[in-house]
DNA sequence: TATTGTTATACTCTATAACTATA
DNA sequence: TATAGTTATAGAGTATAACAATA
């Protein structure tokens, strides 16, 4: 009598896979003291140094409140540094320290051990077949490659 | 100078596309005065229908309280009714009303919809081999076909 | 004593708005 | 006047705990 659940489709698949991998990721980033935005923030840093504070937000989609404390903490922890920029001394201009840049390795290592475990249950070539797929469906939607857009522009 | 963003994995992928996908399911459904996680209540009753609300917290991996409040909302609406059970007058059975079922209807419908149109890019085919590639990925991580685990159970 | 549904409370988190210093 | 960074405050949302009814 009792009705089965419909079919999964795609989208609901996307939904549950992606909240599945990011619990993951943040498990993962978590040994290292780091939530994900912060791993955002730093990677963003190392791929644009000099980057102010108000940029990062925007990139990233977060308050510039947040990135005050996020940048608080890791410049505390030696990761990060603000400097006043002598064009405009208004905005920080923000770059990774060494130690920045060694942990952003370690982070680049451990995503790549995420990515591996994730996919486990496939084949190198299915795993290949399965990124073009998703590339393609992300282009389509215009998601910026290696950027999480917050919920704000629905289009 | 400025260095390249990483190549984007399938994990963040995963985790971009899903968040994405459930914020334009969320404001398809929102047009018909729906939060997600009452769709998902009202697809789990109309599947076992009798359930209580103690079960259908554990089963979408909300707190009870929550439950209250949401079927608060939908039984005003006329979508579900709650009957004492006659075996253990503590707990109610959930069951879906006729506009429930014509609702639930139209959810599928607009689902299908928000199927067809994420997956535009692709070809049938592909769409095909997406489907295969992440049931067997969601498969392979113990995902319960339909439901949306909380973030509670780590693994 | 344990459990269902419910309500109330406390807590966290987010977003908004003020404030300073520079422009 | 406008903007970068910061801080403070208010609001939303969450989880936790207390409560009445039934087992």
């Amino acid at each position: 009598m009792a009705a089965e659940l419909p079919k999964t489709g795609v989208a609901f698949l996307l939904v549950q896979l992606g909240k599945h991998a990011a619990m993951k990721f943040g498990a993962r980033v978590g040994a290292l003291d780091l939530t994900p935005p912060q791993v955002g923030m730093l990677r963003m840093i190392a791929a644009q140094p000099g980057l102010s504070q108000q940029a990062l937000a925007g990139r990233l989609g977060m308050l510039p409140s947040k990135v005050v404390s996020f940048i608080d903490d890791l410049e505390g922890r030696g990761l990060v540094t603000r400097t006043r920029s002598s064009r405009d001394r208004r905005v920080y201009e923000l770059t990774l320290t060494t130690e920045g840049t060694e942990l952003l390795g370690e982070i680049q290592s451990v995503a790549a051990e995420h990515e591996a475990d994730f996919c486990q249950a496939l084949s190198a070539a299915e795993h290949a077949q399965l990124l073009d797929l998703l590339r393609r469906l992300a282009d389509s939607h215009d998601l910026p490659p290696g950027i999480h857009p917050g919920y704000r522009d629905i289009r």
